[in-house]
RNA sequence: GUGGGUGUAGCUCAGCUGGUCAGAGCACCAGAUUGUGGCUCUGGGGGCCGUGGGUUCAAGUCCCAUCAUCCACCCCA
């Protein structure tokens, strides 16, 4: 985590997610207290310390999603079914559902020791760290990536065997829900998420081809979360997304980006005689609820032209001598090429006719 | 925290084994078109070659340091 100490010699750690602070604002608020389920999102800025990589930034941006009070496994299906369906609308294609159960505190107490017995006979296989986890956290030797642990751990025992009656009811209506509005998925049982506050469902979605953090997003059911952060007891699943990693992999499969929408008008002038004029129209355009630029650089009519056509912008209004003399100016459509002549009290009113039709 | 790659124009990069090595494409600006964008042609501006040391008659080019950046490892509550 990104922890420092401040110049009032404080400890400060910057914020590495974003569900310890949904809970937070739940507990604050007393939203416990109103009506539930209680659905909230979040956006905004996360960090860590680790070394950057590619979809590794020291600052990232995660967009996430919590709901509090229900342990309906249909909330579970819709929550991955809400962030799925984000994917999708982007545009992101080939995308793996990965989901898992890691059942409640009981349940893992007997995976725990199913656990501790398979690898007993292993130990002297496993890494380093496994060999930590072994006391510490059997479930995550699942997840080490480390060939000698996913060797030794091909038989062993998974979260889901050691399901208790309600958590294994609970998977298969999740799975079932699932179904139901026909999300495929791929049941990973080496998915696990290792603190004690999670339970229930796990899930995560990989994208191919962002090099070595695949995961774009993820999730889970942590009904002792709310309790662990000083609250009662309160059922609640989330799932978060990384920005960066979801460019990253819109970038990789090509998806076209929103392209950079120009000012709806951009004012041309020639020489100095149109100046004022075009100044009191831009804001009068604005006024209208357009977007409109003009040129400040005294540039010519055709760079004004050339800049408007780069600029993506639809109508260009001219305001030259002829035209002052005769209170009107020329509004000129950049997609079709057509111009005609308006009075200029008129601009406004005949751009938004304009603007509507098409 | 560990390992490796890369830093040259706004961007993407080329610059062999030190000696016309300050370059290309794109972008930008201007002109061809004296009041009309996109296409084309012509011209132009713009670089302490990341930074600081060192080696050498001579350093984008070699060495050291430093900073930045990228990729991977680690980690991922």
């Amino acid at each position: 985590m990104y922890t420092f100490t401040d110049r009032g010699d404080r400890s400060i750690t910057l914020r590495p997610e974003g569900t310890a602070c949904a809970v937070r604002a739940y507990l604050e608020d007393k939203l416990h207290a109103g009506p539930q389920p209680v659905k909230l999102y979040y956006t905004g800025p996360m960090f860590r310390y680790d070394r950057p990589q590619a979809g590794r930034f020291r600052q990232f941006h995660q967009f996430g999603i919590e709901v509090f009070g229900s342990n309906d496994p249909a909330v579970d299906a819709e929550v991955i079914a809400m962030s799925m369906d984000f994917y999708g609308r982007l545009g992101l294609k080939n995308l793996e559902l990965h989901i898992n159960s890691v059942g409640c505190v009981k349940c893992r107490l007997v995976l725990r020791r199913e656990l501790q017995s398979f690898f007993r006979k292993r130990y002297d296989d496993l890494c380093f760290n496994c060999k930590n986890r072994f006391e510490k956290n059997p479930m995550r030797i699942l997840d080490c990536k480390e060939t000698q642990c996913i060797d030794s751990g091909v038989n062993a025992p998974t979260p889901i065997d050691c399901l208790c009656e309600s958590c294994s009811a609970h998977f298969e209506k999740v799975k079932k829900h699932m179904d139901l509005i026909n999300i495929p998925y791929i049941i990973n049982h080496r998915l696990v998420r290792g603190l004690d506050y999670y339970t229930n469902t796990a899930f995560e979605m990989m994208a191919p081809d962002i090099g070595a953090q695949s995961s774009i997003g993820g999730g889970g059911r942590y009904n002792g979360l709310v309790e662990t952060c000083g609250g009662p007891p309160t059922p609640g699943v989330g799932f978060a997304l990384g920005m960066e990693r979801v460019i990253l992999a819109l970038d990789r499969q090509r998806v076209a980006f929103p392209g950079t929408v120009g000012p709806d008008v951009f004012v041309v002038t020639v020489g100095q005689v149109g100046s004022d004029e075009a100044f009191k129209l831009l804001f009068k355009l604005r006024a209208a609820g357009f977007s409109a630029n003009k040129d400040f650089l005294n540039r010519s009519l055709k760079a004004q032209m050339k800049y408007a056509g780069k600029a993506g912008v639809r109508f260009v209004v001219i305001i030259g001598e002829e035209e002052l003399a005769r209170g009107v100016a020329m509004v000129r459509d950049m997609v079709t090429a057509k111009q005609e002549s308006v009075i200029l009290d008129q601009i406004a009113v005949y751009l938004t006719k304009r603007k509507s039709e098409v």
